[in-house]
DNA sequence: CGGTATCCTCTCTGATACTG
DNA sequence: CAGTATCAGAGAGGATACCG
């Protein structure tokens, strides 16, 4: 039997981390840049439900944490988006994460039968 | 350079991921439950600012997700909550989305310099 | 094209009172 | 002690119109 022993300012580092990519638009931006959309109009209508509006606000978010960044590319007169290195870094935690959000999802779905 | 590659599914996991640990209260109070608060009160008095209708919410949807059981000790009168074995089994996990959140924090700090 | 601005709704959260 | 019930406020998110 393991023992989990969590400092309190580990806890607050966790928030962030969840703060980081919480909500509810997040993860599909990330998945659709990770698709190859890299234009303002392409990541929103690969979304389905996603307005201007969050997309506009979840994109400053995301960049103003470094995990992507915005281009303006004045030549074509248009804004391209794309990931940074330092979010490239944490491909190995964000597939770690959904590991554990697909064995959960098995789990809780086992439990109910 | 890495390459990010995710499948939409796994948004999913992921979403999921952080929707069971997410919100204002599960951190903090995973991490009094950890220090070794195993009652009701005990629990709400070591967490500053959480009403005891949170506590019991967040208490409910961490039980449901299978991370903490609640033992209902008739002898005494009280409930007792302590984390499962399944959630023990993630301690790991968590130790990295701590440290990524140290990381990310101090990377944040230094780029406002 | 790539956004802002405005208004509205709805969920999450907070304060407080009450109960077995 | 361990919660539940009720009401109210704040903030996330949605719909739509407008701008450089």
């Amino acid at each position: 039997m393991k023992k989990i022993v969590i400092e309190e300012q580990d806890i607050n580092a966790l928030q962030d981390t969840i703060y980081v990519i919480g909500g509810k638009w997040k993860l599909p931006i990330i998945y659709s840049i990770c698709n190859g959309n890299k234009r303002f109009m392409d990541i929103e209508r690969s979304i389905p439900g996603l307005t201007t509006r969050m997309l506009a606000r979840n994109l400053k978010e995301l960049e103003d944490n470094k995990l992507i960044s915005r281009i303006m590319n004045a030549d074509i007169g248009v804004a391209e988006y794309e990931f940074t290195e330092y979010a490239k870094e944490y491909g190995t935690l964000i597939m770690n994460l959904i590991a554990w959000g697909k064995k959960h999802r098995a789990m809780i779905i086992e439990s109910l039968r």
